[in-house]
DNA sequence: ACCACAATTGATCAGATGGTCAAGCGTGTG
DNA sequence: CACACGCTTGACCATCTGATCAATTGTGGT
């Protein structure tokens, strides 16, 4: 038997199967569509199994615990939320960069709001799972950004805020659209699925950006 | 006995006393604490009876379901969070009145971070028992606030972007402050209760409401 | 002193819910 | 065909937790 070395599904890695996979799939969807709106405590666990088409008891032969499927979701999820970021870089026009990543981070709020609102609630609830990420990776993600700002501040060519409120703010505008879909709706009767809504709000937002990185000097 | 007709504690009004009134104020000031980190679901009477300084019994004869203390908890804090926006009237010059709101909302979201992270939770839930008030006297306030900077719009004093979408980001900047308190002071070290970060949160905030309703003509 | 009622307590219940267990089913591979 | 192993199920358990109840204590007013 030669295949026994490189398929390692000896001991640790079960063997993986499209049904396997295809359901592991329809759990963590499932899952972060529940967890993002009622939290981790609010929502049952059979209530996720029952939107994924599974018994509970089969969804635990999956994910062994409540606590494990919340943590696959959470690490799912990260990836999507830190990529736009890594996107501004030094080798663009700062404007051209900002306004793109606004523009990114506004789709993610249109396309996946719950992601948006999976982390809001885990920083809220002081991120106890997240803890680690956020003084890990994040911090040093941000770090780097905040460094090629305050360059591009050397240079002159940004204004001169602080870069970590800027990157606070643009989080803050962009996802409040997600997190607070239901306030947004109740009040306008609007949605980022309009067009014209998402451009109004876009237009904003970059009034905004634009204020705090390449506003007049205020004398 | 005079007294009889104007002080009603026949049959409604439990007739009110000193310790019971102490009561119930620590009792919602826990309740707030605990509701504003983990949520209705996450949240335990007998942590908050703990806090309190009572027994869970006790508790439950003050407010008589978790809900009912929860809806408690809820208006009481409503106030608060609608009241600065009423100060911005028509008498006032449009930057001061938006200057001083802006300040107003950051200083709520450093003194009273748990009220802004209550209400995030519930309309992240959807606002299941916010509806109403979304839909009432929330949008009323807001509409006229919306008519108001229309009307300084018609009269060139303020730029041109949707009004709403002013409101939004203002809300989205301040609040964030309050709600996503564990990431800034994570990424940053700092907190608002540090006066050169709050003067430095205040001024990106100023700056980018200048640029959405002061901006130059993109041209 | 007495009374009415607020305040407080401990025991206890009932339902919800996360998780376990042992057994059966399906399917691809030798 | 038969074996192995992933998949699925239903019954069951243990615990947590919101809520009830009866009984006792404290207290202000007359």
């Amino acid at each position: 038997m030669l295949a026994g070395t490189d398929s390692p599904q000896s001991a640790t890695a079960p063997r993986t199967t499209a049904t396997g996979e295809a359901n592991r799939e329809r759990i963590l969807d499932a899952a972060l569509a529940r967890f993002a709106r009622t939290g981790l405590s609010g929502t049952r666990i059979d209530e996720i199994a029952a939107d994924a088409g599974l018994s509970k008891t089969n969804l635990l032969y999956y994910f062994r615990t409540k606590n494990a499927l919340y943590l696959a979701v959470l690490r799912r999820t990260l990836e999507m939320w830190l990529e736009p970021l890594r996107q501004i870089d030094a080798g663009r026009d700062p404007q051209a960069a900002l306004a793109h990543y606004v523009t990114r981070k506004l789709e993610a709020a249109r396309d996946c709001p719950e992601a948006s609102r999976l982390f809001a609630l885990e920083v809220m609830r002081g991120a106890p799972m997240l803890s680690g990420m956020i003084a890990g990776d994040l911090k040093d993600l941000v770090d780097a950004k905040v460094a090629l700002l305050r360059h591009w501040q050397a240079e002159g060519r940004i204004g001169v805020h602080e870069p970590h409120h800027l990157l606070f703010h643009i989080w803050a505008m962009t996802q409040h659209y997600a997190d607070f879909a239901v306030q947004v709706e109740g009040l306008t009767g609007r949605t980022l699925d309009d067009p014209a809504f998402f451009e109004q709000a876009l237009q904003a937002i970059l009034a905004a950006v634009s204020g705090m990185a390449f506003g007049p000097p205020k004398d």
